[in-house]
DNA sequence: TCAACTTAGATGCACATGCATTGAATGTCT
DNA sequence: AGACATTCAATGCATGTGCATCTAAGTTGA
């Protein structure tokens, strides 16, 4: 059996997917909201948890190390989309919280991410 | 209809299943053949191409900048694994070619990413 | 209480990437 | 032939990333 060149046709085709969905994102969103597509993870999933949460938890959902969080949040902190306060029952901790900014530019952005998986997922089969 | 979560839903997916992989890939061959998954990308469509290729066409098989491709390749040659050689019929070109160090260190790297697709991508349904 | 260990997050460092530009070679049009 | 545009590949630059490390804070155990 096949299984081999099955495997390595399954992950090219991952491969050509993401590369190419990531690519056309990453520009949108960079070009559109000087953001990126990592920023608007961070900051979809601040918003999915209610606009504030632990730096630990955020790093547990998101596809980044911690190092890559941790200047994530500088980043869009600078251009005042969050902010960083410190936590009370664990003085180690760091609450990142959306600021209005912040919750505007995420709905803008989703809005150029629909655009931009509507356009680049929509040859994709919905798997069964 | 449900059509923008379900989009977002695909593209997490991806995003998820791309990461994991790519992640356990890129360390895999880092670590045992100290090479980037572009670098093994790289030689993967030189071997496919017969150990020899334009640098123009490999561009448009990876997903790959053409500045990337060309650091990749200046890494690799260093490491002695390609080498680039003058094309003759159009001297802007440059043919990257394998060295048998370079397909040694294919076959090699090959193994390692079967070895990590077989254990990442294992729990993928293969579609239709 | 004090020492050893662990954990949270920031940062120095090396490095891969994309964009824009450069320089050379080729093509095209008059 | 000569001027202008296009193409190939390399490179300066800015930036995002992971790894290792650091500091501060919390935890554990004697």
């Amino acid at each position: 059996m096949n299984t081999e060149s099955v495997l390595i046709d399954q992950w090219r085709s991952l491969l050509s997917e993401y590369s190419r969905v990531a690519q056309e994102l990453d520009r949108a969103l960079q070009h559109h909201h000087g953001m990126t597509m990592s920023d608007y993870e961070v900051l979809d999933r601040l918003v999915d948890a209610g606009c504030k949460a632990r730096a630990q938890e955020l790093v547990g959902d998101l596809h980044l190390s911690q190092s890559a969080l941790s200047r994530a949040v500088a980043r869009m902190e600078k251009c005042g989309l969050v902010e960083r306060a410190m936590c009370d029952t664990d003085r180690r901790g760091v609450f990142v919280t959306a600021t209005d900014a912040g919750r505007a530019a995420h709905s803008a952005a989703r809005a150029t991410q629909l655009d931009v998986l509507k356009r680049h997922l929509a040859d994709r089969v919905p798997q069964g």
